[in-house]
DNA sequence: GTCTATAGAATGATAGAC
DNA sequence: GTCTATCATTCTATAGAC
């Protein structure tokens, strides 16, 4: 059974991902909850502290997301090179998109222009961290063999993490006015594909 | 000498790129402006009529730089190949770049998810166009010999498009709170010369 | 922890004088 | 085309009964 403030809560990530903060009012929240406005204030303290409460959950869930370099290794070690590739990459993106999840980050993406707390979260996660942790696995795998040599891991991880930055963002459109998704999920894996070739066939791997 | 209802308009973008539509009131937009609100009302029918009448701007201007395939073509033909991946890719990503398009492109961002006006904007001018055109300029390029034949001249375009999106994404974000670009520039740099290193040197070019 | 009632401010928009 | 004045509505938030 769920309390009414993660009712509130969630009810809140819904229309604030979809209206942006200033575009859903605390009378919608409380009436798509089922409760009168006032009941609302007992379990916040005013309509900014739910927003600042979702963020907070935001950045909490990533921490414990945040792979350590121990279990990255380990995670890399039991895999063969093409189950990495196939599963494996695409397993730690999908990591980031439990729905709740996608949902709040549409919301730091409206908001992230205008609040600083947004902005943060924004480069911190969306940019920084994801690459960081693409650099990590792609160093892994060159150390056992699975990347050539003379590749670069940081070019590497940044041309895999900005294209799959530009295609979540149109997934997350597609997906948000329920229109098909096939194509884009298709581009998705064919990115994969790409940058799996390049990192294994690559001329520069021979240079060194 | 600005009209009226060009400074509305000019204010409007500013505003409305930052905090969203319904973020900014049409009382903030008149006093940024320097007139009365109701004075406003003079130059538009109402509060939505300005985000439609912007909307109507982007994609009017969006039509006007659309690169008919014998711009390209000419354009393609008066420069060399190193020419062309140093200078040329570059200048047709910042076509779309002039400081009011980049601000209405972020009030399409951050409508598109409740406004359907903004969402097939984002669909039609961030996805479909940039790659249908980058597509374009790659099998020209192709006839002439500057990509290697066995490449897939759609799937090139959308490695190039989709990383340049989300590295736009980042730029946009930090340009906004004065942040520092130098490095995403650089990463922009980057992500064109992988590709065209790429495209002149990948083995699949030899295999057909 | 929910409700009714209400305060006090901000909102989009109009009427009508100049 | 600008202004003053105003309206009806909606907004966030609080007080106090149950």
């Amino acid at each position: 059974m769920k309390t009414t403030k993660q009712v509130i809560f969630d009810v809140a990530v819904d229309l604030f991902s979809v209206k942006g903060f200033s575009g859903v009012s605390v009378r919608e929240i409380a009436r798509a909850v089922g409760i009168k406005e006032s009941s609302l204030y007992n379990h916040f303290q005013n309509k900014d502290d739910i927003l600042a409460q979702i963020f907070d959950y935001f950045q909490g869930e990533m921490k414990k997301t945040s792979l350590s370099e121990e279990y990255l290794e380990q995670k890399i070690n039991n895999m063969n090179a093409e189950e990495f590739w196939e599963k494996g990459l695409t397993n730690f993106q999908q990591a980031t998109l439990k729905p709740e999840m996608q949902k709040i980050s549409r919301i730091v993406l409206l908001e992230m222009f205008d609040d600083p707390r947004a902005r943060d979260i924004a480069i911190e996660e969306f940019f920084t961290r994801q690459q960081k942790v693409t650099e990590k696995i792609f160093i892994l795998m060159q150390k056992k063999g699975l990347i050539k040599k003379g590749l670069d891991a940081k070019v590497l991880a940044q041309e895999y993490s900005y294209g799959m930055l530009g295609m979540q963002f149109e997934y997350n459109i597609l997906h948000n006015w329920n229109l098909d998704t096939v194509d884009i999920r298709k581009r998705m894996l064919n990115h994969i594909a790409f940058i799996s070739e390049y990192a294994k066939s690559v001329k520069g791997g021979e240079k060194q």
